[in-house]
RNA sequence: GGGCGGCUAGCUCAGCUGGUCAGAGCGUCUGGUUUACACCCAGAAGGUCGGGGGUUCGAACCCCUCGCCGCCCACCA
């Protein structure tokens, strides 16, 4: 016998156990077996599993496992990231908490042992978690972005795309982080709104007045940069300073004779119409210095403090940097100053020259690292880069197609807004922890991209290289994720059974970091793209609206609610709320509803075994006689259509809404209460068919939910094992019902909807009246149609069971004291005289007469239209002539009823 | 500045290609020892579908407009 209740903390581990050994997570090997495959988003190896990871898991483990139950060989495959920044920001905090030296004075290989040990040690966290919340990924697989295999393929990638002239090194400005001292990709930053000013600063001519003119006002927000300054700038067509142009102005704090010109780029309209133009530390002026052919000063270290002596670049034709003996020496003793120290000792010194112009405050956004959370600079160095534009056009191509759908479809904009717009892609890392970039340098500064040292050497001809100290960009590795964990760039047979990959499930905040990437480098290297379908998963958020994040302390802790409530509960709220396109609010409440659903079906378990309903050998559900049996296996097959077509197009909380319907509000809460006549009755044939409809039906609702909630279904399947014909042995692997649809029986639907109605209107009278739950009513039917009279012979006896009713008489009318109410083709009067309250009645019939005569007026307006019985289709008129028909009977009937109580009255 | 999404019962949300679409869950209220289940059962209340205009025989659903809210991209004169 089954227990009271499930519990799921112990039970859910047990099972878990039970499917992990039984090699269940692998894919089947069968070669005829349709595959499908899902490729894991990686978890950080060192992280633990929040919110958003219980989604994401949660709905691609419905999906494995629908798939799997429905024959296809169903590969999950899982993996961890080897996050490069984060973790290795995460090691660097660990040692400065712990009082050890930091990174630079351990040493490279040092620091890079002490991240490998703290991946050792917490590197399992998130994988436990994800088995603890169900999670049956075929572990056999599971891959790490800096494992060997892996790593293989990050260097051929890298090699093949240099030698394609895909990836080159690169001097130009990138999104510099002063903090981690690293570069970071445009991606990576994060514009925050913050309060600034605009200082206004006077350049004086260099060479006395010019049409009366003495000096040139530019604003900035960043007044240490002037340091930098190579050139003013002013609009060609701007009258004011048209004779300006060609002229120099004298850099007010270094003396520097720079020029006036004149560029597309100044705006006019805004502050004084000039601009100050500091190629090596904006991006704009970067270009306008291209194109004027100005020197670049870099005035900042890599910690953004100002550089005691300032490097010069001028870029010769063919876009090659040459740096020019350095003649100044930074004024005012600002080297080794920071910026923002360096800011105000600049403004101070313009200030005392009288060169200020004004001062306005203003709120602007300035770019900070998204990790570091410091403002980021634009600085002038050599970086690799990825030729984004190129690859993105195939990826562009095959979304436009639809070889790659996304799931909802309005995300492709995004995904092509970015794509088409898309600049280089900066892929080197300034860090320690990560796959080592394979170029080396010769004696004399040649590079040598190989994907060993040894076939570097040998191109070198032998001679002694320096490998690049930087690393690859944490998604360089991320992109290859759906085809180098399958085997990549062996030829395995996983690669050639399960790529493309079917489906891809993940967040929209890493469509471009990551999905795009993905595209661009499957279809270079695979020439196919690596996922047929992208379902972008609604994101976890707070009742505000805003990210759950630790610093906001708004964080929901998954694995609580999965200790107290179940794992199934959790997921059963995830897949249910997973609508697409939205934001998902979760609340405690919400998981309680859904355990309890599951104590719910346990228990209907629970009475089928009480009441002997054994699984019968040879049963055919398409057979049975009983209305009852006829209209619930119906009822399950529709649930069965429903779920499947839902799960097919990714609609989870459409399949979590029928199958919860269905299990709850359709077999416990009436056919089980319709059966109980039946199973205590003397009809030996209903009773036994009845038992094994039940079992049947309850078989088909378990592997339903098996994918939303599959420890408590699994239990109850094990549990239930030899109770009655064999079937097989775990439900995980069991096969999805497909009842056909011949199952759902028209007439036994109606009947059973009549019943369910007349019940409900009798339960509704008795609460409304105040009618004891306990005493039984006797109740009239007059002007009984042959339809009802007929369905009154039948389920006289279950209505009075369900309706507690005494008995149900045929009468002329409705009799005194009795409230009346129609349903089908009958009026009905339950005789609540003992506790009637006239008046009341009066109004309960007053309400449903005024609720009729509404739809009637509407309803007849709409018919007295003429246009719209003209255009409307024919079927939706007849439609509205028979809801006319049928208000206006029972309204009549109602009237009348209403008449005889105020008669009585 | 460009773009996307949202605004439907107290709360969180369903409502696909316009015609039973005004719904669900939770919460609230009322009443319950019907031998599967109080993690339960039965019943009820509650919304002029953000405002305005338009198209249509007919609009929560299409168009325009306004108003909030959120997000993404760009932007340090």
């Amino acid at each position: 016998m089954l227990d009271k209740t499930f519990d799921p903390k112990t039970a859910e581990p047990r099972i878990y156990q039970r499917w992990e050994s039984s090699g269940g997570f692998a894919p089947i090997d069968d070669p005829a077996a349709e595959p499908f495959c899902i490729v894991i988003p990686p978890p950080n190896v060192t992280g633990s599993l929040h919110v958003g990871h219980a989604l994401n898991n949660t709905l691609q483990d419905v999906l494995i496992r629908f798939e799997r139950m429905r024959g296809k060989a169903a590969l999950w495959l899982p993996g961890t990231d080897h996050a490069g920044i984060a973790t290795q920001m995460v090691v660097e905090r660990q040692l400065a908490e712990q009082g050890n030296v930091g990174r630079r004075e351990l040493g490279r290989e040092a620091f890079v042992e002490k991240v490998w040990a703290w991946k050792a040690q917490s590197g399992g966290t998130i994988v436990r978690q994800l088995r603890r919340l169900g999670a049956s990924c075929d572990w056999s697989h599971e891959r790490f972005t800096l494992d060997e295999g892996l790593s293989a393929a990050v260097r051929k990638v890298f090699v093949t795309l240099h030698k394609q002239g895909l990836i080159y090194r690169d001097k130009r400005l990138v999104n510099w982080d002063p903090e981690l001292q690293t570069a970071i990709s445009d991606l990576e930053v994060e514009q925050r709104e913050v309060d600034g000013h605009f200082w206004n600063l006077a350049y004086p001519l260099a060479d006395g007045p010019v049409n009366g003119i003495g000096e040139i006002v530019v604003a900035t927000t960043r007044p240490e940069t002037m340091l930098g300054d190579t050139a003013v700038a002013v609009h060609p067509g701007d009258e004011r300073y048209k004779a300006l142009v060609g002229k120099l102005v004298a850099h007010p704090i270094t003396g520097r004779r720079i020029p006036i010109i004149a560029d597309d780029y100044a705006d006019p309209e805004k502050g004084s119409g000039a601009v100050k133009i500091t190629p090596a530390h904006d991006f704009n002026d970067f270009k306008v210095g291209q194109r004027h052919g100005l020197a670049l000063i870099n005035i900042l270290d890599d910690r953004a403090r100002i550089l005691a002596r300032p490097e010069h670049w001028r870029r010769d034709g063919d876009g090659a940097y040459e740096r020019e003996a350095a003649a100044e020496v930074t004024p005012l003793g600002l080297g080794g100053v920071d910026r923002f120290q360096a800011r105000a000792a600049i403004v101070a010194e313009i200030e005392r020259l009288e060169l200020l112009r004004g001062i306005e405050k203003t709120r602007h956004v300035v770019p900070h690292g998204d990790r570091s959370g410091v403002v980021v600079e634009p600085f002038l160095t050599d970086q690799w880069y990825v030729d984004a534009k190129t690859l993105a056009q195939p990826a562009i191509k095959a979304v436009e197609q639809g070889d790659t759908v996304f799931i909802p479809k309005n995300w492709e904009k995004t995904y092509f807004e970015w794509l088409r717009n898309i600049e280089p892609w900066c892929i080197s890392r300034q860090l320690w922890w990560g796959h080592r970039i394979p170029a080396w340098y010769g004696p004399d500064g040649e590079i040598f991209v190989e994907e060993t040292e040894e076939a570097a050497r040998q191109a070198a001809g032998g001679v002694a290289l320096r490998q690049d100290e930087d690393v690859l960009d944490t998604w360089f590795s991320s992109a290859l994720w759906p085809f180098s964990t399958l085997g990549w760039p062996g030829e395995t047979a996983d690669l050639k059974r399960f790529y493309p990959t079917s489906i891809l499930v993940t967040g929209f905040d890493i469509i471009f970091f990551w999905v795009a990437r993905m595209m661009m480098m499957g279809l270079h290297f695979m020439d196919e793209v690596p996922f047929r379908r992208v379902f972008i998963n609604a994101l976890v958020r707070d009742e505000r609206g805003k990210k759950m994040s630790k610093s906001k302390g708004n964080v929901v802790d998954p694995l609580e609610m999965v200790e107290e409530l179940g794992a199934d509960a959790l997921r059963f709220t995830l897949t249910a709320m997973s609508g697409q396109g939205r934001n998902i609010a979760l609340s405690q409440q919400r998981v309680e509803g859904y355990r309890n659903f599951g104590t719910k079906l346990w228990n209907a378990a629970r009475f089928c075994q009480l009441n002997e309903c054994r699984r019968a050998e040879g049963f055919d559900p398409g057979a049975v006689q009983l209305t009852l049996n006829r209209w619930i296996r119906g009822e399950a097959a529709r649930t069965a259509r429903e779920a499947t077509q839902a799960l097919e197009a990714c609609g989870f909380d459409d399949a979590a809404a029928a199958v919860y319907r269905f299990v709850r509000n359709v077999f416990c809460d009436w056919y089980l209460e319709l059966a109980k006549p039946v199973l205590n009755g003397a009809d030996e044939a209903a009773k036994a068919e009845t038992r094994a409809t039940a079992a049947w039906v309850l078989d088909v609702a378990l592997k339903l939910l098996h994918p939303i909630c599959p420890f408590i279904t699994e239990e109850l399947w094990v549990q239930l094992a030899d109770f009655g014909a064999p079937r097989e042995p775990m439900l995980m692997t069991a096969r999805w019902p497909q009842p056909p649809d011949a199952y759902i029986d028209a007439e036994a639907g109606a009947e059973m909807d009549w019943l369910i109605e007349l019940v409900s209107e009798v339960r509704s009278i008795r609460s409304e009246m105040n009618v004891p739950p306990g005493a039984r009513l006797p109740m009239t039917v007059s002007a009984a149609d042959e339809t009802t009279r007929q369905r009154l012979a039948r389920y006289g006896e279950l209505a009075r069971t369900l309706a507690r009713l005494s008995g149900v008489e045929a009468a002329d009318a409705p009799g005194k004291g009795a409230a009346p109410f129609v349903v089908g083709g009958a009026t009905y009067a339950l005789q609540v005289s003992d506790f009637v309250d006239l008046a009341a009645e009066r109004v309960r019939l007053g309400k449903e007469i005024g609720a009729l005569a509404s739809d009637i007026d509407r309803t007849a307006k709409k018919l007295g239209n003429p246009d719209f019985v003209a255009r409307a289709p024919e079927e939706v008129v007849e439609e509205n002539r028979e809801r006319l028909a049928e208000a206006e009977a029972a309204k009549a009937k109602l009237e009348a009823a209403l008449q005889r109580l105020q008669t009585v009255g």
